[in-house]
Parts: C-alpha cells; sequence; structure tokens
DNA sequence: CTGTTAGCGCTTTCAG
DNA sequence: CTGAAAGCGCTAACAG
C-alpha cells in the first residue's frame, strides 16, 4: 500500500506539504504542488478514507438502515434518502439489518461509522439503537417509536390510515371484514391493527377475533391466510391486509380457487408499492409518503447535526387512500 | 466521546488490558475482565470502527456499487450478495453510483474503505474502476467488461440471451421485429443488440434500422418508442425490449392505443425483473441469473482476497427464456 | 511557502 | 497476567 508518505518522499517534500498539495489545503507552490501530484498519480497513490476519518472525526456519511436490503417496499425511501443525501454533500450507505443483533448494522450502530443514521427495521433490538444514539450520531427512526433526546421519531400515521382502509370498505356495504396482519411485534403492525378496531367499533361492527390472521407482512403469508378462509368455507367479505406484500399473496390464492377478487371478495392493502397498480386487479390500497419521509429524514438528521433537534416527541405524516379496483368499483 | 482510553481509567487498568478484556483477545483475569467491562457499560463506551480497521488495515466488508439503490432490478441481485456475504462472516455496504464521477461509489472507491467491490453499474468510469483495482482491493464487474489483474468479469450472456429472445419471436411466425435499446453506450445494450441482428440474420431477415428504436433503459423511454412507432402508423409485429422495463412501458402505450399485447402484437423483455409475471399480460423475457451472479462475485472476490484469482477472462453466466403471455400462445 | 511534530483511537508486540 | 510504547495513514498547528 502506498501512503502520503511515499509520495512525499518520491517528491521530495515534506508529508505535510504532499498534504496539502493534495487537498488544496495550505499554501503551496504551483511548482510544488505539481511535482506532488505527479508523484502521486506515478506511485497510483489512493487516499485511506479511514485514516482521514480518524483524524478529523467526522466521516460525512450518513447510513441508512432497512430490515433487508432486496425487499422492495424500501425502493421509494431509498430514492428519498438518496436525493436528500446527495443533495446536502453527504454520503450514503446502505445497511441491511438481517441477522439482527450481529447484521452489520448493528456493527455499524455500534461502532461510529457514520456522521448519522436512518433506520427502518424492525429487527433491531431498541436498547442497541437506544444506546447508539448520541449527540455526535443523531438517528432518524421510521416507522417505529423510541424515546430519547438523540433520536427523531418519523411515522406515517398508521391508525388513522388502518381506519381510512376499513372504513371504505364499510362505506361500500361490507360488514365481515377480515384482517391480515403483520408481524406482531412490530410497531406499524400494532398501530395498525388499532385502527382497524377502531373503524369497526365506529360503525357498530363488532371485532371478531377469528376474523384475524396472520400474514406476517410477506406474500406468503397472505396466501396462506387466504388459503385458510378458504378451508374455513365461510369467507369474510371484506379483507384488510396489513401491507401490500400479503394482499398480493391473497389475491393470489383467491385467484386459484377461482375466485373473482374485487366481486366475490374486496381486498384492500397498505403501503402502496410499486406492484400495487400492476396486480390484476389493481391493488387499493393505503399509500405511504415513503419518499417523503427518506427526504425529511435526512433534512432533519443534517439539523440535528448541528445540534438542533426538533421539538416534537414524534413526527406523523399522514397516510393516503389509493382507491383502484380490488375492492369493487366505488 | 469516550474512549477506550477513559474506560482503561475508570477500570483501574492499562489501556492494553482493557483492549483485552474488551475483546477476548488476550490473557486477562476473569475478574479484571469484569471490571473493565463494567466501566465500559457506565461509560457507554462505543468503539470506533475506523481506528480500528486503520490499525489493523482491514475493514471486514464488501461494497456493492449499483447504478441506482432504488432501482427494481437489483432486488434479486442484492439478495444474493447479501446472503453470500453474510455467509462468509463479512459485512455488506451498499452503495449507490448515481452522481458518477462525484458519487459516494467513486469515493469509496478510490479511498479504500472496503476490502472488495462488487460493481454493477455503468455510469462509472473505466479509468477509475481500474486504477481502484488492486491486490489488496479485487473487484468482480458484472455486466461489464474491463481487463486488469485485479478485476473479476462476470457476466450473463446477453448475446445468446437476445438471439434467443429473436428465435423466440420468429418460430412464432413474426418477421418484422423490432429493437428497443437500453443506453447506447451500455455493454450489455451493445451485446444484445448483436444477438438480435444475428438471430435476424440466422433467419434470413434483413436488420432493418428503422426498426431500432431508443429507449434507454427506462419505462418512460419503452413508452416513447412504442407511441413512436404507433405514430408512423407501421407497427412491427413483434418487438424484443432490452429489458423489461422498456417492455412494460411499451406494453402500457399499446393499452392505451387500444391494442391487446399478445394477440395485436408481441413483445419480449429481457431481465425478468419481479414484475415481469405479475403485468397484464405476463411478460416473456430472457431471465439474467442475476441471484447466482451475485452469490458468485461474492465467492470469487474471498478467494481473490486470499490471492486466488480465476484463470478465466470472464465468466460467462447463461440466460434463460421464460415463456409467458406477452407473445401470444406458443 | 515548507518541514517537524503531535496526535485521532485502537491493537499488539515486548517487557516486566 | 498486566503495562508501556510503537505505529496504522493522515491532518493541522506551529515554527522556521
Amino acid at each position: 500500500m502506498v501512503t502520503i508518505k511515499d509520495v512525499a518522499k518520491k517528491a521530495g517534500v515534506s508529508i505535510s506539504t504532499a498534504s496539502y498539495a493534495l487537498n488544496n489545503s495550505g499554501p503551496v507552490s504551483a511548482e510544488t504542488k505539481e511535482r506532488v501530484i505527479k508523484a502521486a498519480e506515478e506511485l497510483k497513490y489512493r487516499p485511506n478514507g479511514n485514516a482521514r476519518d480518524l483524524k478529523s472525526s467526522k466521516t460525512n456519511t450518513i447510513g441508512l438502515i432497512v430490515s433487508d436490503l432486496a425487499g422492495p417496499f424500501f425502493s421509494e425511501l431509498i430514492r428519498g434518502v438518496q436525493e436528500a443525501t446527495l443533495a446536502s454533500g453527504y454520503d450514503l450507505m446502505a445497511l441491511s439489518a438481517i441477522g439482527g443483533f450481529d447484521s452489520t448494522a448493528a456493527k455499524f450502530l455500534k461502532e461510529k461509522r457514520t456522521d448519522a443514521m436512518i433506520i427502518f427495521a424492525h429487527n433491531l433490538d431498541d436498547n442497541l439503537i437506544k444506546s447508539a444514539a448520541r449527540q455526535d450520531m443523531p438517528i432518524a427512526l421510521l416507522d417505529r417509536r423510541l424515546s430519547s433526546k438523540y433520536i427523531i421519531n418519523i411515522e406515517v400515521d398508521n391508525f388513522n390510515g388502518a381506519y381510512k382502509a376499513v372504513e371504505y370498505l364499510i362505506s361500500l356495504g361490507y360488514k365481515r371484514i377480515a384482517y391480515i396482519s403483520g408481524s406482531d411485534d412490530s410497531y406499524d403492525n400494532i398501530k395498525r391493527f388499532e385502527g382497524y378496531k377502531a373503524a369497526l367499533e365506529a360503525y357498530g361492527i363488532g371485532y371478531a377475533p377469528k376474523l384475524c390472521y396472520k400474514g406476517n407482512f410477506i406474500e406468503a403469508g397472505g396466501y396462506q391466510a387466504a388459503k385458510l378462509m378458504l378451508l374455513q368455507n365461510d369467507l369474510p367479505q371484506g379483507i384488510f391486509a396489513a401491507n401490500d406484500e400479503m394482499a398480493i399473496g391473497a389475491m393470489e390464492a383467491f385467484d386459484e380457487a377461482g375466485l373473482k377478487v374485487g366481486k366475490d371478495i374486496a381486498i384492500i392493502g397498505f403501503d402502496d408499492i410499486r406492484l400495487a397498480q400492476y396486480v390484476d386487479p389493481p391493488l387499493t390500497t393505503i399509500k405511504q409518503p415513503v419518499y417523503e419521509m427518506g427526504c425529511l429524514a435526512v433534512r432533519l438528521l443534517m439539523q440535528a447535526l448541528q445540534g438542533d433537534f426538533p421539538n416534537e416527541e414524534e413526527i406523523i405524516l399522514p397516510a393516503e387512500l389509493i382507491i383502484r379496483k380490488s375492492c369493487g368499483e366505488s
């Protein structure tokens, strides 16, 4: 590995002069500078970013942690974060939380390797996050709530989103409305479930535990849940799935059973992933403003880095009903 | 920032002892160790990863650079890379090449911050990549070819994939076959275009420049191309789009024009992105083994890190024809 | 304008 | 079993 020392020696100058020349950071004569640069090129010198960061105790990068880099849902979020980060002149590194406590994400969280973090993952321990957050490492926590001076909570209005979804189903005349749930312990699943129950209640429809199915937020889970309904021979009129993936899984199952979604049974999802508009019939769903969330997170983090944290305990973004065809025409 | 020094002081031991205790890396009495760990906890000590990496001149992470983190196409690739990296005990950091020369990716490439890199991006300069590749920073380059001792080229068989696509269209009886191209300068577009021409030739069908449209690898590009065909009032019988995004864009345009894809016009794509099976009609396409590519890249890189580079100039993975409905029943 | 030098936080010989 | 000290590659006072 060729270091700045080698460059300096080759150029016949001192290390500091070499550094100045290479970074335009100090007074160097044009001639010397050129000599240094030439030496660096000939030696194929590459600065060592780690050393620089160590010295300046600043990385100029913000990290984005998602539960699974490969998930389709994160595309929009990443887009938002990416644009905002780029605009602020920071670098972005995306990390996966797969593996939980042993994941790369956990490691980078513990060892300060970024100036700030955005976390959109549920498989990361509360304590881990809490203890990682500090003055010089603010964290924007999406769709999850944790109280700490250095954590900025940003969430979408899961409760009202779910409420709207169920209300819409009810407005269409459906009364027996099932719920396909996400991971039990996840914050958003809990909120969505509450919204589901509240809407039912508000319209004088009792909540029935047997209409609740487990789907774990994945397509296969939704498929299984629908299969179960089919098996029980006691189909609900409408289904509210806690995310689009599960809704799509359920649609497949009904499709296989020869049922017409939108006619024989109504399904509404949550998230509005890209696929939602392409499935047949197009999926009615609740749109999360993920892109905006990403941008907002970056902006708030930038401010936090200046020592300026928001006052609110959490920031809640509205969710919007997107009507397509899977619940029938309205 | 609390350092290991603070911990050592608080525990009443020397720095090295503290380090040993914290990392289980040296002989420390159980009692001392406990004292150190307790002190670290109380102080909320977080090791500084940069310092560690600097000292050990090893980062234990591999980087994955894609042209756009938010693109749908990369999901599968990321999945493959993610799993393989995890399995080898390395960490993974995903970087975007948006911004080209000024991107985070470029920066991380120049400043050695990872032990190895996987690059799947076309907007990164050849020289940049070439000069970043070195013994202690091997690079796996996907779908692109660059000759260097430290670069491992892995590509999918673009030529034969395209050939198969066009051959399939011909076997269905179509003769006027259009091409919607990706970015002109991209390696895979060139190869696919060659495959397209070769198949036409092989079956005695002349290649007509006017049947070639620009689509730039994006959905809107495919849409535009189809609009153009429509406008010219001289529709081809079949279309080979250089990727699925463009094929889907074209489908939209035809849909709007009241044409039935699969009946009035045949379309075949390339990539087999997730959406392909959900559009209406489901898109016939050429599947790239991206997942496998990801896994392979990691494995080869691990070997390279041991000094063991593959002999072949490049590794070519086969592409597979996936027949669905967009070209009609076969 | 240029060189000397003191660290950034950490690991790891090498002595005790 | 524990401590002193060197040094990873780089930046930035400070002194010349």
